[in-house]
DNA sequence: GTGTGACTTATAGTCCGTC
DNA sequence: TGACGGACTATAAGTCACA
């Protein structure tokens, strides 16, 4: 787990919440205000930007209506993916 | 997801972690040390009191060896649970 | 081997804009 | 509608001494 794949697995957090935001029709602010968060942060979120915390990804499932660990699916914490 | 909420779904997180700690023989000062992270912080996540990031997330699931998803198995961002 | 409080530094996260 | 920036405040990261 160096850093470069720690950046991808957080671009691939970020491609996850995109995809099911727009699934929603939500724009990112209409869904940051979902969230309690600011429009420019989800914005880096989804980016990948943004290393968010736990809270965050909880709030983000929860205005998603998926469970937290849905949101995991695709990350892997090992170099090799799985 | 009020404040209450939160705390016990990262409390419910840190029980996860510890098990699967004490589950492949590590104290927490060796586990810490797998992590990379400091004896007392990892501490401090499995008594639920670290709002722990992302990254951190993933360093553990790679320690314990697991999907960091299934860190994530009993969480809920909802009050109902699931 | 673990819990805890205090502490400093890094960064999460907000708010104001512009393009 | 979304990317991006600067300046700010809140809080996570990371470490310590001591119980």
């Amino acid at each position: 787990m160096d850093d470069h794949e720690f950046i991808t697995q957080l671009q691939k957090l970020g491609t996850t919440i995109r995809e099911l935001r727009s699934a929603r029709g939500f724009s990112q602010e209409s869904f940051a205000d979902a969230c309690g968060l600011d429009r420019t942060y989800v914005g880096g979120v989804e980016r990948g930007e943004r290393n968010l915390g736990f809270k965050n990804l909880l709030r983000i499932s929860e205005a998603l209506d998926v469970e937290p660990s849905e949101l995991l699916a695709d990350i892997s914490a090992k170099s090799g993916g799985k």
